[in-house]
DNA sequence: GCAAAAGTGTTTGGATTACACCCATGC
DNA sequence: GCATGGGTGTAATCCAAACACTTTTGC
């Protein structure tokens, strides 16, 4: 029935790959590491390892991107799958790319393990990365700008406290398109965003009030009263 | 570094699982197998099996369901990947899922290989399916609901010509919510529907015009005049 | 004529757009 | 004072919802 025995089916290995955006400086960022182990090695690549055989995904790549980068708790997304059959030099790998968003300053990125360095590389400036990281970089940035539309990530990588500018600059960034200020506000309106006593210090103009989301309120508007997030 | 040796990485499997989704008798269905093979016997299951080592997952799904199902030439898309320690009881088996959508009326399905039976099932009756298929097939349902929502894919499960009320019912089954008529018309003015000669037969009322998509016109207005499907 | 669905027009209110203007701070 | 961005109001326009109405077929 099969053109090969059934044991012959159960030689492949694969892979989780971590693609973990944040944003700052008004761009967003990839965090990414530098390989130090063959294949690729000295080459810069998306976080990921091979899975155990009888690990579950998300605890792969959990582990795996602790382990690279020192990240932890971090909540990861299916992406895509990616499983051409000469991907890997080694064997037949398939990938399973998973994506999370956070704030950059929150945590502290140290490169371990096979991993010689780590850090945050603009996405105007990604270089060749190694194996199908490329492709699997843009497409899962594609993902994220699909989902900055219908949900409220967006909370997830800006700081914890934001104007409503940048709030603002993140959405004209990643959409390459300038907003009209006053509209913008009007549009976010419905948002539960809390203003903070706080406001921006140190700028030369008036300075800007803080706010924070409140997904709480954003979760029950959703239950109760069927809201839905679009910008 | 590893836990483990790293061929013993390479002991895992994988499978493509292919989500047919037709509509007829104003009613979303899904390509269901019988199972006449070990494990799960005889339940019913999506068309499935495992990938040779060195085949690519597009031409796996292909060649899958042509030998289940007598399916050709569908173009699938992928879904989800799900790969839990122990959804298939036979070793490790990840499973990436593929979708597609066909016209009912444009294929005949006759089960071959190890599948008994092949049938269409409404998704309001859909059984205990083998594996963790149910949950393939309604995470890949949400998904086809997503892009119906922003891609012209409905006239891939429509028959070629339809009447706008057809059109119309499609979406009212999948978002489950009545339209008004006038309403939606105009909704769809924009999209490149051309009318034919031939009206609805055997009607006894008045017969409705019966209309195609015209995917060229569409292609030529997204790139030219960025136009969005959206609905 | 009547039932049934096809097909179209009008009104209304809310959202989106474009744009103008004032405000608070550092220097 | 002035440069800089923060913050808000208004009018014009577009769009979506609600609803009413006319048309064409089979019986």
């Amino acid at each position: 029935m099969y053109k090969i025995e059934i044991n012959d089916f159960f030689t492949s290995a694969f892979s989780v790959d971590c693609v973990i955006f944040g944003y700052s400086d008004g761009e967003i960022k990839a965090l990414l590491i530098q390989r130090g182990m063959e294949p690729y090695t000295h080459f810069w690549a998306i976080p990921g390892d091979l899975v155990y055989p009888s690990e579950d995904l998300p605890d792969a790549a959990q582990r795996i991107l602790h382990e690279l980068t020192g990240l932890e708790n971090v909540e990861m997304h299916q992406s895509r799958t990616f499983g051409s059959p000469n991907r890997h030099p080694q064997g037949r790998v398939i990938t399973i790319s998973y994506f999370a968003l956070i704030r950059i300053s929150d945590f502290e990125i140290k490169a371990s393990s096979w991993a010689e360095k780590a850090m945050w590389v603009s996405l105007n400036d990604i270089p060749e990365l190694a194996f199908d990281h490329n492709q699997i970089l843009s497409s899962t940035y594609e993902l994220l700008k699909q989902k900055l539309s219908n949900e409220p990530i967006c909370f997830e990588m800006l700081e914890q406290r934001f104007t409503l500018n940048e709030f603002q600059q993140l959405y004209e960034y990643a959409f390459d398109q300038t907003l009209d200020k006053a509209n913008f506000r009007k549009k976010i309106k419905p948002l539960p965003l809390v203003p903070s006593n706080e406001s921006q210090k140190n700028v030369r103009h008036r300075p800007a009030k803080l706010f924070s989301f409140d997904y709480e309120k954003y979760s029950s508007a959703v239950k109760d009263d069927n809201f839905q997030f679009k910008l």
